[in-house]
DNA sequence: GATCCATGGCAG
DNA sequence: TGCCATGGATCT
């Protein structure tokens, strides 16, 4: 009414038009969206499209997420500018509202949100194909029900009686149609066409090409073992929820079946129309545990999201995923953010994996955005673990998860009997023959032992390289060679490198760990002239002493190095895992790489060279990660109950009462993570209190500490309510790569606080996310 | 006076 | 995030 009282040009031209409100990809710290005019050829655009649209002065194709649509604008039209196109991809709207949950939390920029939801192969539409196909058209389907030919000229009749014998075939391609029904040509089909009893349509697919074949279904997994009582109490238990959100904490121990749990729970799932997703960390994500999985559900209804995958594949899976084709999605972090419609449940396997936290933006937790996506789409959440975090483990105790417990291994084998050796004992018992080694006289004998009986051994050092440090010869002079970048020791790495001849030379150069620097070994120290000491022990070190040791220990043929030196692909992983499972290789050492490769029954041996490596770290959580490694690295012995050889785990430490080392001895989590509860609960720190860390780099260090003092005395005007805030101080790694790092740490009793003080320094710009500040809610790594 | 480059604001 | 305008520093 009031249009014809107030008659104005721009309001004929805005009748019928609509407003799309588009978050751009890009890390644009704001939160409201960008409003863009939807062309009347894309009149059926909708919420959850992606679309490309023209963003700044030059007007740069950039892609982005449709949140709303509306009628009006309150906009000046001439800032207005149209959406280009349709990407091809729409994203359910609980998707959306986890992007916009993940933006807040994490303190993100949401359009980086979504440019990590949506991989950029779908983005980009890598693989996709258009065709043009023949397509029954109603009337056509309505002849067919009655029965009666329609009234068509000869060549249009026989095609038309070819057609509906085969009507499989459909759609089609026009000439590939007529060629399979046996027609001369396709002017049948066009005759038909003109009848109106077939019609053109485009057809989109995507072709994945390249790349290994994804799974082989294992028919030894194909039939359900009986579930032993734990297992049917936790399906029983868990399947009630389904339909309504549900946290629980699966804490099994190594063995315990928890796949199994997850299996019968995904067939309840599946049995009810719905789709679920389970999480594993990148490195379980093998041929093994997928087979497993398409053995039992069929690989059809499976879809697998890793980083091996090409990118038509990927493309492929997405697609396969969003229109409902895959109803189980298998993939690591990034397959929280897969676009099932109907999501009847989330598995987070192996919940307190680190590798769950995005160490780049956006900096969110995949099990904690799986909660969350839980919760939004209300279906029950599984985190499995043998040895949970404390964090899962709190929530338990504190009934904000069910617990469920297997505690029973699924073969009816025992946990091995773990050992702890005192390095420093050892050192002196062996102190007349002046060599160092990585090795003490009491694991050296049990690897001869464990050969003598035809057994096999796993050896775990957390440490690459040769040597861990550079230094002096001479103890009094105590110089080291730090990276000329970082705030580190640079890595001693000898190569081996292969000759023409077949022989192979060794070539040594000093690594930073942190950078991508690469020199020479000095040959003398710079600071006295005397000579070059290698110092601490890395996995080439280690494979060295082995080879000298033992004499049937060859490398690459009797022993094999597993760490991400050696391992350049999944499947040299994958391959590496095979020949020791195949009993080829007799001794397989490596970094934590080695702690999660499923099940080897002949293991007898299992040692932890060093635990003291991740003991020793500046970070809260060191005593928690010692236990979980070797509690977990100790689960790979004695699986399975071995014929007349009694599995034995060593781990050689220097502190050898640490709790973190004997609570693992005696396969103790419960122990441990009361006994470390009550040590965080008097810090404040995770998970009884909550934690955000922002990191402030600049290559002037003047410049990150003014940043550093800028946020601190923002806090102190601030005055939050149970917030408090440690630094700004130098991050334990001061420089990486040129740039100085200071850190500020952020502690509350609750996560509300964490995320008020958080929008406090967003909102004044102190804090947002960029080059020169890192935001980390809820940090699992404080190095 | 021209040009180079680091810095900051902005994107509908 | 990536672009572009801005202005101060530096070279000719």
């Amino acid at each position: 009414m009031t249009d014809d009282l107030f008659p104005s040009t721009s309001k004929d031209d805005d009748q019928g038009t609509q407003f799309a409100s588009v978050v751009p990809d890009r890390g644009i710290d704001r939160l409201e969206p960008l409003t863009y005019r939807i062309p009347q050829s894309l009149s059926d655009l909708q919420v959850g499209d992606r679309v490309a649209v023209p963003l700044g002065r030059g007007n740069r194709a950039t892609s982005g997420t449709v949140i709303a649509i509306a009628d009006h604008t309150d906009l000046p039209r001439e800032k207005i500018k149209p959406i280009s196109k349709l990407l091809g991809a729409r994203l359910p709207k609980a998707l959306l509202n986890l992007a916009q949950w993940i933006a807040h939390y994490y303190c993100c920029p949401p359009g980086m949100v979504f440019q990590t939801m949506v991989p950029a192969a779908v983005t980009k539409a890598v693989g996709r194909k258009r065709r043009v196909v023949y397509d029954l058209t109603d009337t056509a389907r309505g002849a067919i029900a009655s029965g009666a030919e329609p009234k068509l000229p000869p060549t249009a009749a026989l095609a038309w009686r070819a057609l509906i014998a085969h009507l499989d075939l459909l759609p089609s391609e026009p000439g590939a149609l007529a060629h399979t029904l046996g027609l001369k040509s396709i002017a049948g089909l066009s005759r038909l066409e003109r009848e109106g009893l077939l019609m053109k349509r485009e057809l989109v697919t995507v072709r994945a090409s390249g790349g290994a074949s994804l799974m082989v279904a294992d028919p030894d997994h194909a039939t359900a073992p009986p579930l032993m009582n734990d297992q049917t109490r936790a399906v029983e238990t868990v399947a009630k929820q389904l339909g309504s959100f549900a946290p629980f904490l699966l804490f099994g121990i190594t063995g315990s079946g928890k796949t199994e749990v997850y299996l019968a729970l995904i067939e309840k799932v599946l049995a009810r129309g719905d789709s679920a997703i389970v999480l594993v960390p990148e490195i379980s994500l093998t041929p093994q545990t997928l087979s497993r999985f398409a053995a039992r559900l069929g690989g059809d209804v499976i879809a697998v999201l890793h980083s091996g995958l090409t990118a038509s594949q990927r493309h492929a899976e997405w697609q396969r995923i969003a229109s409902g084709e895959a109803k189980v999605v298998i993939g690591a972090r990034s397959a929280v953010f897969a676009p099932v419609t109907k999501l009847g449940i989330v598995i987070v396997d192996e919940e307190h994996d680190g590798s769950y936290k995005q160490d780049q933006l956006p900096r969110y937790h995949g099990r904690d955005v799986a909660l969350k996506r839980a919760q939004l789409e209300n279906c029950p959440v599984v985190l499995g673990s043998a040895t949970p975090s404390l964090e899962s483990w709190h929530n338990a105790k504190l009934g904000r998860f069910t617990l469920l417990e297997l505690p029973e291994r699924a073969g009816g084998g025992v946990l091995p009997k773990v050992d702890i050796i005192d390095l420093i004992e050892e050192r002196r018992a062996s102190a007349r023959d002046r060599q160092l080694r990585a090795i003490g006289p009491t694991l050296h004998r049990a690897i001869a032992r464990a050969f003598d009986a035809d057994g096999q051994v796993m050896l775990l050092l957390n440490r690459r390289g040769y040597a861990s440090y550079i230094g002096c010869a001479d103890a009094h002079c105590g110089w080291t060679l730090p990276c000329d970048d970082c705030d580190a020791n640079m890595v001693y790495h000898k190569e081996r490198l292969p000759r023409a001849d077949g022989t192979k030379r060794t070539l040594g150069h000093v690594k930073c760990h942190h950078c991508e620097a690469m020199n020479k070994l000095p040959a003398t120290c710079p600071n006295c002239g005397k000579r070059i000491s290698l110092l601490g022990f890395g996995t080439q070190r280690l494979e060295e002493e082995l080879a000298r040791e033992f004499a049937q220990l060859v490398d690459g043929e009797t022993m094999l190095r597993l760490d991400s030196d050696t391992m350049h692909k999944a499947s040299d992983y994958q391959q590496a895992l095979d020949r020791f499972r195949a009993g080829e290789i007799r001794l397989l050492l490596g970094t934590q790489m080695i702690a999660k490769g499923l099940d080897f029954p002949n293991v007898q041996l299992v040692g932890v060279v060093n635990a003291d490596t991740a003991l020793s770290l500046p970070d809260f959580r060191a005593p928690e990660r010692t236990f979980q490694l070797v509690a977990q690295v100790a689960g790979r012995a004695g699986r399975s109950a071995h014929a007349g050889a009694v599995a034995r785990v060593i781990v050689q430490t220097t502190d050898p009462t640490a709790p973190a080392i004997t609570f693992a001895a005696q396969h103790d989590f419960t122990g441990f993570a009361e006994a470390e509860l009550a040590i965080r609960q008097r810090a404040g720190l995770p998970p009884i209190g909550r934690m955000a860390r922002l990191v402030f780099r600049d290559r002037a260090i003047e410049k990150a500490e003014a940043a550093g003092w800028t946020a601190k005395r923002a806090l102190d005007a601030a005055n939050i309510a149970h917030l408090t805030w440690r630094g700004p101080f130098p991050a334990p790694i001061s420089r990486v790569a040129g740039y100085h790092r200071i850190a500020l740490e952020l502690l509350a009793p609750k996560a509300s606080v964490i995320q008020q003080a958080l929008t406090l320094l967003r909102n004044q710009g102190v804090a947002k996310s960029d080059a020169h500040c890192a935001v980390d809610v809820d940090p699992v790594a404080l190095m």
